[in-house]
DNA sequence: GGAACGGCATCTGTATGCAAATTGTAAGGT
DNA sequence: ACCTTACAATTTGCATACAGATGCCGTTCC
């Protein structure tokens, strides 16, 4: 049931940008888990390029912090320690919480409608049970948060920590009656944004992930 | 008196890391300004090496948001948008805000004492106005607070984000009365740290940065 | 005089080749 | 039986080579 939807990415760009787009995408969504090995060999023969975008690709997931490189050896997913981990979700929390709180205050009309929309149609899909369905519109409202801070940077860090933090907290929605709860404490977000309560959205987002990092465990690696 | 000083980048590691720390350091220090375009058969020839390291270190410089990248262009040190460079320095006081916040709450005797030790000391150097040393100093002092949050995925995405900002914030103490200021400034977050009052500790980083923002203008680029 | 076109120079993007470093393996010694 | 050492195979790091893209500049045509 692991089937791998839609995975043709995006055909534009250099050979680099799509090689980093399509190993990133692997890396956030599972296909390639922390600690695998990634030879630039076996990259460039699965791309049917030479090794040298390859390296550069590599170069650059290293650089957002996707996979781990040394000197003269393999790059590899990257792999965290238990407390480094908890500093991720622990910044994701704060990040989440800045997000919050600007939205608040400077979300416009048409942002609030659509944020209050989109939350409320994802009711029946808690009802319906729908876990993957569930966990698209979880990242399409988070992205709502992110964007409603208006502050690019701001944007820019808490969509890198997102995706070093997916490989980690996949199995999110697994568990029996998160969906319900991820619901109720989304509606808490979304009512304090509404009436523009910029401190209870902040605490509302921070518990939120918090909530999240504690449900979430430590998987399984490749590595040994 | 523009003299650069220790231009002797740490020897170790491979040829693409040398070249990163450099070019980053140019960067931040100013040797490199915004919108200077970085050729790479200039570089490979200044570095004596060949393009293809070079073309590496262009792209993870990119990826940390150092160098602007097009394809079939010239990198070029990144230069960007007033609107840009806002969301930077909001994001910037955020994070300092975070990372003074954590440090109240988690700061060790020994850390809390050498914090102390080091603000106290860089007193005379705000009554000798002695600009380039109370830098150094306010460097350090920063990097304490940032080490004292305790949180290893923050303290990166506040390095990254003052390496960013670096280039656009040179001038910060040329200005009549900001040492004095600025020393004020330190005092009360110390103040705050020392008796462990995280809200206060964090809302005094904050403005500490929201005022150095004020105070830095933007500067001249290299671009046309 | 100005705009459009074409060729040349320059630079980037990718492939290939070679040297150095690392790892696995097997022989030899304790 | 285990550890050490040496050698071979594999893989990375960097240099070089070539193809494609971009931009400049002079020429030509209106």
């Amino acid at each position: 049931m692991k089937q791998a939807r839609r995975r043709e990415v995006i055909r534009t760009g250099t050979t680099v940008e799509q090689m980093v787009r399509a190993i990133a995408d692997m890396i956030v969504t599972g296909t390639l888990l922390p600690g695998e090995k990634l030879d630039e060999i076996s990259l460039a023969s699965r791309f049917e390029v030479s090794r040298t975008p390859v390296r550069e690709a590599l170069r650059e997931l290293g650089a957002m912090g996707l996979v781990g490189r040394e000197p003269n050896r393999s790059a590899v997913v990257t792999n965290v320690t238990e407390t480094h981990l908890h500093s991720m979700f622990e910044a994701m929390a704060e990040l989440e919480g800045i997000c919050a709180r600007l939205s608040a205050e400077r979300m416009t009309v048409d942002e609030r409608r659509a944020l209050e929309l989109d939350h409320r149609g994802s009711m029946r899909l808690v009802h319906s049970g729908a876990e993957e369905e569930y966990a698209a519109h979880n990242t399409e409202f988070h992205t709502r948060l992110y964007r409603g801070a208006h502050n690019d940077h701001v944007f820019e860090m808490v969509t890198q920590t997102r995706a070093r933090l997916a490989p980690f907290r996949r199995a999110q929605f697994r568990l029996p009656g998160r969906l319900a709860k991820s619901y109720e404490e989304h509606d808490q977000i979304v009512m304090a944004i509404m009436r523009a309560d910029a401190v209870a959205a902040g605490q509302a987002a921070y518990s939120h992930v918090a909530i999240v990092s504690d449900a979430s465990a430590v998987f399984a690696t490749a590595g040994e």
